[in-house]
DNA sequence: CATGAATGAGTCTTCATTCAT
DNA sequence: TATGAATGAAGACTCATTCAT
């Protein structure tokens, strides 16, 4: 146990850990990770500066336990449901990706922010781009051995491009989508499924 | 006092400030923004700790110049020449930009650091992703009313994601490229062209 | 922020406030205010460094609060009771300053020495000589009216300039003084009285 | 020779050094002497940083150089023509004290700010003060021997009361004086008259 | 558990002063 | 002499972390 975080005990130490994990999102969130005191965790949970203390020994602890249940989730928005037809596959894992991390954006730019500085968040970062990267390469691969994306395209390589593309869209680019199709997701799907060349499914 | 750089009157005092400045993103890079002390960036450079204030007032400052030569070299790869063939020139562009970005990949993820908390670097990459949002998205506007690009894909949407597609590859991804396409170029050529149902010039 | 001051919330806080004012006045009189270091108003107070910081923001509000007490007492000493006798009055009337003023001469140069750079302070100043003003100068008049004091003297005027006998006196002439009238307050009460020209009551 | 200001040894040595005397006076009555920073005095006379240097070892030689003609200048003020009526000598002492002292007064409170710190300027103001003082109590004995003022007053203490007044008059109160006597030198020269109760020379 | 006071290492920043040219 | 770059001691201030109550 590398405990970095101690359990509450009691259930009003619990509802204490959850009120700070949530004002340390809130707080993190509107003044980033280096600007961040302890105290404004504290102020914006409304105890006093020493209790964070309590739950968390470090600065960077609370950050990795506000973390904690959303990497699960973004973990799991990548390792999606597997339908049959990659093109539905494709729109509903992208649907997922972008709903799960255009609504944590924010968050996940501050563990950018100190990803640059810690190891620790680096390899948050790295372990969510490494399974996105595995799965989309995994599944061009088995889609051009059945004949039904370019065979000239690098799998690993164009992998690494489209999850790119999915993550740099719901991390910086979402402010630049159209009214028209305002999450992009439409969007993102043509253009993955086109790049890929996918073709119907013959045996559908 | 609105000058954040007090410029060097002398030789000596502007080979001192350059100097001043490869030493900045040397530790810029190696340690990022918020663990770099003024006193490494000194170190660095071979000169005192008061020296870097004869020529910067805040580390910030100290970014920002590092920043300015980097910020005029890729606005100008963005902003690359006019090549009459379309799929040429969407390889030509992502050569320069790849070329550009990924070599400065760590000194724009620090930029990326400090851009949570200070409006004046998150400022540089607005500016970097809106050039390149509206040349991307004038250059799709063409080719559609050309009959040359699917009508149905919504331009700007299509230009942020196609632009997300380069930029994190060319920050976050390039490590995941294979060896048979190390800097992705050929890929992110095919990728792009097919996304957008690119078709050879009649004309031609 | 507005507060430049933050308030003790228990009672060993408190404790601490009051001993780190009381320490600061020690020092700011022994040193001066430019020579004064935080640090040597911890030491004084026997706390650690940071701990001055705990209850105020900066140098200048350290000596604001050792101020704040100082400033009513003086304030008080000015507005004294209103006795019938005009001699009296001024009898009392410089007594009160005289000691109040003369026992804090020291503080009250540091505070001089500050305000030439820090408007806080001169409005400090400046509040007292304006009270002490108006003050004389409506004495004077009424005085004058009744036809007890000399009609050709400009009642601002001379206010100020007895005024500025008093506060003069006791912060830089006191140790000038004769060991026959150690503290002046009878010269000063028999100039002041003269000077006017103020004849006894009649109606008395 | 404790010398503490180097001196010039060509004419435009001469006039640097000078310029650089009337621009310290300046900044100094300007920001005070803790805010003036060396470069500010260069800057003003135009001059280059280092060669403030040039002519003087540290900032408070500075100020102690453009002192220099102002003390001779004020203790000749003080030690004034000697007219035979009393009350006329008084009159043009205050008038000469006035004019001096009042157009000097921004110095003189940057000396004050100084002198709390530093015993070679708390020594110029004691000198000013003791020869002051000095002579204005010999003046008042010499005019009790003769019966012309009352002999109820201590003249060491009378003497400190009535410098007082005229120096804080000159130095704070003259912003207080009224229209009628703008410059109070009427107003005082009564005040300090009728204090003593000097009687016309019945010699006269 | 919660509180808020106390600690002190860590940095930034200033600026008088020195020095090479 | 004049210049302006370089130095580095000095001090203010921050804030994560500890601790007594």
């Amino acid at each position: 146990m590398t405990a970095t975080t101690r359990e509450p005990r009691t259930d009003r130490g619990r509802r204490t850990r959850d009120s700070l994990i949530t004002a340390a999102r809130t707080v993190f969130e509107r003044q980033g990770f280096a600007a961040t005191r302890m105290g404004d965790i504290a102020a914006e949970a409304g105890v006093s500066h020493g209790t964070v203390y309590t739950y968390f020994d470090t600065k960077e602890d609370v950050l990795e336990a506000t973390m904690q249940q959303l990497v699960d989730q973004l973990l799991e928005s990548i390792d999606g449901a597997d339908l049959t037809d990659p093109v539905e596959r494709i729109a509903n894992a992208n649907e997922r990706y972008l709903t799960s991390f255009a609504d944590n954006a924010p968050l996940l730019r501050v563990v950018e922010e100190v990803s640059v500085t810690d190891v620790r968040f680096s390899a948050i970062l790295d372990e969510l781009r490494r399974t996105h990267l595995k799965r989309v390469t995994a599944q061009i691969r088995r889609q051009q051995r059945k004949g039904r994306v370019h065979p000239d395209l690098d799998p690993q390589t164009t992998a690494a491009a489209l999850c790119a593309m999915v993550e740099g869209f719901s991390r910086h680019w979402t402010a630049f989508s159209s009214p028209d199709d305002p999450n992009g997701q439409a969007t993102l799907t043509l253009l993955w499924q086109r790049s890929l060349g996918l073709t119907p499914d013959p045996s559908g």
